[in-house]
DNA sequence: CTCTGTCAAGAGCAGTGCTCTCTATTTTGT
DNA sequence: ACAAAATAGAGAGCACTGCTCTTGACAGAG
């Protein structure tokens, strides 16, 4: 319909990406709980009150950039993979590159990943975005012969499985979904720890105890 | 030295326990960001700036509190090791009494394992209480026949690993403490994934889940 | 009994999220 | 082309926050 947008509907957009980015700015330097509109409005050159012409409250501005943050690591996270090659390589690569988008943005890394910021509130356009890392390491054992893993499941958690099997479309008994479970909780596990100090004392730096993790958890889904 | 106090140190010291059994009472129902000097104040008949005779800051309160959440956990973690008995089982239990005080104080434990609140600190206080969970685990596997577990670990990593073999006192390679690393990251991993929402979708509700993550990562480790 | 250190209280500062009203401007419908 | 409607920003103001400083009262020690 309106191929061509109207001045006020192009100004509108700018402004809002221009409010979010400087938004993002602010929240690298002081974090969530230190994101004020008012700090935001005036660095705009704008007065606080007109803020919310465009967003209808803090928390809402706070999750259109949970939103993009998941769709950013998610981003990183799917570049990383090469698509084709050995598949340890293009799991690890995706490990890799999620912890690294977390060590570039601690503070978004925390919005999504750390302990929800207001009264808890998951907007459903957040689940989305927010399966996009899991999907990528999904994709690597897709077309992918898998180790065949035996074991004993509880009936209600193997028909989580199975439903997950179907959801995902892979081929994998509910031993190895559950395992693949386990590797995404692994992995988000480890970088939280390793962003808010737990591994301080044990392995510090990290590094090469992330990429141990990587290759552990390959293993263990069957990679 | 003064086995008695005096009636105004008697006064403080209650004070001071009144005014963070109400924090942790208004932590409990509006969460750490909501968490008002004043209002405590106001419930406790008192005016806002008498607190700073006890508290200097808002966030000396916060981390009184984050100190007696990690004692707390860790508490709840050793007691439900029995001591005796099946490794796997007292495994499974400290692994599960875990989950369930957080479970039972998610404002809690979302301050002590969810984001740094503020702009990032980790006093001293905190690293003695904040590792008892993990001396419980450590200490199932003390004085257990554990499987030995061969695997090439990288040579920075090998030194953190062999380090804390010294610390901990238990006979184990290093592929075996990495991985009981792995599983100390694991558990928290799922319990932030449970309470944070993000097993929603997939294995939600998370018991069986949990339970099984708990036993292969047992199985993990050797025990 | 006086003197000194501790205490709660009150006023006040700078800042916050958010709402409401007013005015200017742009877009739309006739 | 012009009036009507929708939208923009500005300003004032409310209720709240953490925190500081000063004041007057009181307890404990000499």
């Amino acid at each position: 319909m309106t191929a061509t947008k109207t001045a006020r509907e192009r100004a509108r957009a700018e402004l809002t990406q221009e409010i979010k980015d400087e938004a993002r700015r602010q929240l690298a330097e002081v974090g969530a709980h230190g994101l004020s509109l008012r700090a935001v409005a005036r660095e705009l050159g704008m007065v606080s009150s007109a803020l919310y012409r465009y967003f209808p409250s803090r928390d809402r501005l706070l999750t259109d950039l949970i939103v993009d943050a998941y769709n950013a690591i998610g981003e990183a996270a799917e570049n990383a993979d090469p698509g084709k090659g050995a598949p340890r390589d293009r799991w690890l690569a995706i490990w890799q590159a999620t912890r690294d988008w977390a060590r570039a943005h601690p503070h978004e890394y925390a919005l999504i990943y750390g302990s929800p910021i207001p009264g808890y509130q998951a907007p459903q356009d957040t689940v989305a975005p927010a399966a996009r890392v899991a999907l990528a390491l999904v994709k690597v054992l897709t077309h992918t012969e898998l180790r065949a893993i035996d074991g004993e499941v509880a009936p209600e958690l193997r028909a989580q499985a199975e439903t997950l099997t179907k959801v995902l479309g892979i081929v994998a008994g509910p031993e190895t979904v559950t395992r693949l479970l386990m590797a995404w909780t692994q992995l988000f596990g480890a970088i939280n720890f390793d962003l808010f100090g737990q591994y301080v004392g044990s392995v510090d730096p990290a590094d090469e105890f992330f990429t141990h993790s990587a290759r552990r958890m390959a293993e263990f889904v069957g990679l």
